[in-house]
DNA sequence: TTTTATAATCGTAATTTTACGATTAATATT
DNA sequence: AATATTAATCGTAAAATTACGATTATAAAA
């Protein structure tokens, strides 16, 4: 059916899962790191840096925008991209919790 | 087209992808929990603690193990999971990175 | 005002994902 | 040995994802 059955869940276990599905391309990783690596906004070029047409570069960066990782404010002719600085806290936060939530199998285990 | 076009982007990049992606549905967040919240192994009854069919279950289980998070040994007519603690810790550690490598934008921002 | 540049959206196609029932394989239990 | 239990796999269907070329909308530049 390929159609999440999302009702069953948490709202934590659904935000979670949204944000690393939203970092579970490499092209999503690449386009963080190019807004990571300038300290600054970037505004247009980052087709540029991907092996990627232009408007598959435009649907990732949609798809990290409707995660609410980043967003795009329009200034002039081009768009301008950055980190969105309460939801990437947010959503580091809440992934570390999940990994730190673990503690080694005891001598019992496998 | 759908087929991901590994070959353009960096290992870690492909690395951090697919643990992100392992972890981007609520019922494998859910699994993870489950796993995580018990000190020890898990054997059979993952299914009762999930809404959703065995087979669906098994399907998530399946991704989990491929991505690498978690392993399931077998041991007789059940089957013990847990969390694999070296790639938790790799993906734990490389996600980490990435969020860590955020630094808020200058004044020169949006 | 016409042209150029930028980025979103549309249309399309192939692949993958999600989900489930049914079946199968393996091992306990009776 | 026959039966029950557990979990993987198979078959199938619907929906989502990935990708790209073409088109569109907007704004800057000529």
């Amino acid at each position: 059916m390929g159609l999440t059955k999302t009702a069953q869940f948490t709202d934590e276990e659904i935000l979670l899962a949204r944000y690393a599905k939203a970092l579970g391309h490499p092209a999503r990783i690449a386009i963080l790191r190019v807004l990571l690596e300038r300290k600054a906004c970037i505004c247009g070029d980052i087709v540029d840096e991907l092996p990627l047409s232009q408007s598959t570069v435009s649907q990732h960066l949609k798809e990290l925008k409707e995660a609410g990782l980043i967003q795009g404010d329009i200034d002039g002719k081009k768009v301008c991209y950055c980190i969105n600085d309460q939801v990437w806290k947010q959503a580091q936060e809440t992934l570390s919790l999940l990994f730190q939530s673990y503690t080694s199998c005891d001598s019992s285990c496998c």
